[in-house]
RNA sequence: GCCGGGGUGGCGAAACGGCAGACGCGGCGGACUUAAAAUCCGCUGGGGCGACCCGUGCGGGUUCGACUCCCGCCCCCGGCACCA
């Protein structure tokens, strides 16, 4: 019984057994209430880091903790395995990115389980292995059957490092987020996924309990922005076309319209342009095409523009006005023109300013005067200069000169998303391919669902040459047309890895079923997540995904849920020791085997979780490691040894009382995430404990309780330490089976209370005192405290503020 | 520029508007030891011999009382950034 605490003898131990015993399977037919918990599953980059365990020790005491609340919870893990430095190791060092990627999962898998987490390992999904991207393929045709995959020539993303096009949401500052490389425009044939077609319904989280900042990025991603457009009328026809229409938020604005801009990519731009200024329009175009996105921030807040010689008619105000291009106008945007309004907005007013044209203030702060303008007015005012508007405020303006436009056909109230569609289309190997063929006869055809998966040929070659390796693979490239039988060639881009991540989670419900991505009889039995946690670095690229997903899903009708992940928390990101991002080019990864080896998975699962609060993060030191380590000894200690005991009320008053209060806490803090201060509880509690042995004998009874409750205590931070003292102590396996403990009101009130006294607000004195004590005497006592009495003397008392056993200030004149 | 989050001992951090610094690291002192490590006990925000005084990024305010609420700044971290 008085073995000392030994973590390398006893965490493999418990890890076999658990293994063996399939301890943590979430079985489909438990009656209890489902808790479906999920940590983000690990790309599959080589080895665990801190990273990852400071991410996944948290979310798995929060469901074990739920486990034994009784619930019948499911926590699952698996693979993100599809993705570029699979391929860029095979480029690199020759090894197969599927063989660079099963070993990595094997090393991983291996990792994790040291953890001691309560995985659900009959539930491992890995996204790369041909039984999940077989689904991962179905889905995209289920998407392109219900018009929500579509192809398009679209401007992409070019990344030269990687050789690929990225999404929007990859693109950062201009660079790629992966390689850094600057990113510039290509012009592509690409696949889309209708995103914005749910731009509304993803602005609703009202089921949601998620971080208000993650739901505020999303928000701002999606970008709504209420407004009209407005048709001008071209003066001279350009081809078939009459008009110019724009999107604007500021109708009210639209008397003060002196120029048009349109973008450079904006295919009105050719017929427009009169010959005088053809050289010159032509020349922008082309550099406007040419620049790369770093280029165009080089040079912000500097506007360029050419005149195309062309104008048109404000249809509102009767004015002819000119058409300019100019590249501040994005064509992705609205309607890739835009009414130049340069008294009222400060982009309009750095272009007018730039190119000498007139600045006609139609809004202002002073009822019928103008101003003279250094900067764009922006502010509420009232109309002036506005035919019939003129004297109204800008706010009754704005809804006149809409209302006006709809009557006289010449515009519409709309709105405008700032989101794009998904473009998912990659140029690589190591990722799902899409399951289309082209035939020359029927063009774009999708595969029948029996013909998947489309399977990666393990024999291509790897070279840097802008296209996909499969392009290059005859034998995978030629096929035949599902349709008519004749020669086809198939899609040789391959799914963004967001795709895989977008529905993984429906996978885990029953990842071996074979009649379809998830088993109709068990996804309203598990559905929709209860608690994600993972990083905010995902806030709107997965999370945006994955709730678009679901309501895809939805809409096709295999779950019947709105949205996947009920409640989220986001953990702060562990940096390196030096405060950097932990990057394998920085050399500040840590990896955490030494420490476990040597400490314990316990101790490490307990350290990182003490560090700070969990939505933190912060740099990663190992300095207070020791602490944590020898806490655990103590308890073990604690827990093991003989203590001598006895029959006492007293001492079994103060042991429930020390015994009661620490479960209250501890269980508060789990629910509230707040694992750093769940431990300096459970710390307080073992110190308290030596504390009460150290003074006499104590009470048996109440003793063997408290260290039962210790025990059933420390199972979700250190789940083998407290196998381990669950079994020393006589209780049967096992203790993750276990209920949690619950405190009882009566041994957590407390009867005696100190007394703050204060004077004028300063403290003074402290009366220990029975609960209860009335105004008049705590005063009393107050007034006895030689303490206090100095600070009183010869002044007269004003009032007294009294707080019921916690204070009493004394204000004085 | 805009939107979040954060600035508290030597360090990581606690603190329903009510004793600032719980818990831990580190440090100092002691016990045990031939000695060291490990372990255990005590002290540890700054100033002052002391009674006390000063202290939560800075400046104001509300309040009997402010780390906490309000107003105005500074610094750090994250996100977005010509979205009409």
């Amino acid at each position: 019984m008085a073995d000392r605490y030994d973590p390398t003898e006893i965490e493999p131990k418990w890890q076999e057994r658990w293994e063996r015993d399939a301890l943590y399977h979430a079985d489909d037919d438990d009656p209890r209430p489902k808790w479906y918990a999920l940590t983000m599953f690990p790309y599959t980059s080589g080895n665990l880091h801190i990273g990852h365990w400071f991410a996944i020790a948290p979310s798995d005491v929060q469901a074990r903790f739920m486990r034994m609340r009784g619930h019948n919870v499911m926590f699952p893990i698996g693979f993100d395995a599809f993705g570029l430095p699979a391929e860029n190791a095979a480029l690199k060092q020759g090894i197969h990115p599927a063989k660079w990627t099963w070993d990595n999962v094997a090393t991983m898998r291996g990792q994790l389980k040291s953890m001691g987490a309560s995985f659900d390992w009959q539930r491992e999904i890995v996204t790369c292995d041909p039984a999940y991207y077989r689904w991962t393929q179905w889905w995209f045709l289920k998407l392109f059957e219900t018009g929500l995959a579509y192809r398009a020539e679209a401007p992409a993303n070019w990344c030269p490092g990687c050789q690929t096009v990225l999404a929007n949401e990859q693109v950062k500052d201009g660079a790629c987020e992966r390689c850094g490389s600057v990113v510039s425009r290509r012009s592509l044939e690409q696949w889309f996924f209708r995103i914005t077609k749910y731009a509304e319904e993803l602005l609703d989280f009202g089921k949601l309990q998620w971080p208000e900042q993650v739901m505020t990025m999303q928000r701002n991603w999606i970008g709504r922005s209420e407004g009209a457009e407005l048709s001008f009328a071209l003066e001279q026809p350009a081809g078939e076309t009459q008009e110019i229409r724009v999107f604007t938020t500021r109708p009210d604005t639209v008397y003060g319209v002196t120029f048009m801009v349109v973008a450079p990519e904006h295919p009105l731009v050719a017929a427009l342009t009169t010959p005088d200024h053809r050289a010159e329009v032509d020349a922008y175009v082309a550099a406007a095409a040419r620049a790369t996105e770093i280029d165009r921030l080089s040079t912000e807040g500097e506007k360029t523009g050419v005149f195309t010689g062309a104008y048109c008619v404000n249809r509102l105000s009767g004015n002819r006005v000119p058409i300019y291009i100019a590249d501040y106008v994005l064509y992705s945007y609205g309607t890739g023109a835009v009414m130049g309004v340069p008294a009222h907005d400060q982009r309009d007013f750095e272009f007018a300013r730039k190119y000498g044209i007139p600045i006609v203030q139609v809004i202002t702060p002073v009822k019928g005067e103008t101003q003279a303008l250094d900067a764009a007015y922006v502010e509420p005012g009232s109309m002036i200069d506005s035919g019939p508007f003129d004297g109204q405020t800008n706010a009754e303006g704005w809804q006149g000169i809409a209302d006006k436009a709809e009557r006289e056909g010449i515009g519409r109230r709309t709105i405008t998303y700032r989101l794009r569609d998904w473009l998912i289309s990659r140029q690589r190997y190591w990722g799902a391919p899409i399951p289309i063929v082209y035939c020359e006869k029927d063009g774009i055809v999708p595969l029948r669902e029996d013909q998947l998966p489309v399977l990666l040929p393990d024999d291509a070659e790897f070279l840097p040459t802008g296209q996909s390796p499969l392009a290059l693979h005859q034998g995978f490239l030629h096929t035949t047309c599902p349709k008519c039988d004749g020669p086809a060639r198939r899609e040789t881009d391959t799914m963004d890895t967001f795709m895989c991540s977008n529905w993984y989670y429906l996978r885990y419900v029953s990842p071996h079923f074979d009649g379809g991505p998830i088993d109709p009889a068990l996804a309203p039995k598990w559905l929709p997540v209860d608690q994600y946690t993972g990083g905010a670095e995902h806030a709107v690229m997965h999370l945006l995904y994955a709730r678009f997903f679901t309501k895809a899903a939805r809409d096709i009708g295999v779950v019947a849920i709105d949205e996947p992940f009920t409640r989220l928390f986001n953990q702060g990101q562990i940096m390196g020791p030096d405060g950097q991002r932990m990057s394998k080019s920085r050399g500040n990864v840590v990896a955490p085997d030494q420490q476990v080896s040597r400490y314990g998975a316990d101790a490490f699962r307990c350290y990182l979780m003490f560090l700070g609060p969990w939505d933190q993060g912060g740099p990663y030191d190992d300095s207070g490691f020791a602490g944590l380590s020898r806490w655990l000894h103590r308890a073990w200690t604690i827990a093991t040894e003989e203590t001598p005991t006895t029959r006492d009320g007293e001492s079994a008053r103060a042991v429930r009382s020390l015994a009661h209060r620490t479960i209250q806490r501890v269980t508060e803090d789990i629910e509230k995430f707040r694992f750093n201060t769940m431990l300096a509880a459970l710390m307080e509690y073992t110190n308290g404990l030596a504390r009460l042995r150290d003074a006499g004998p104590v009470d048996g009874a109440a003793w063997t309780e408290a260290i039962e409750s210790l025990i059933l205590m420390l199972a979700p931070a250190a789940p083998h330490i407290a196998e381990e003292l669950w079994e020393r102590s006589g209780h049967s396996y096992s203790v993750h089976t276990q209920a949690w403990p619950r405190w009882d009101t009566r041994y957590t009130t407390v009867e005696a209370v100190t007394i703050v006294v204060q004077v004028n607000g300063k403290l003074r004195d402290r009366i220990q005192a029975p609960t209860g004590l009335s105004e008049a005497q705590a005063m009393a006592q107050a007034m006895a405290s030689g303490k206090v009495r100095p600070f009183l003397d010869g002044k007269a008392v004003g009032r007294t503020i009294y707080v019921p056993d916690k204070l009493l200030n004394i204000v004085i004149g």
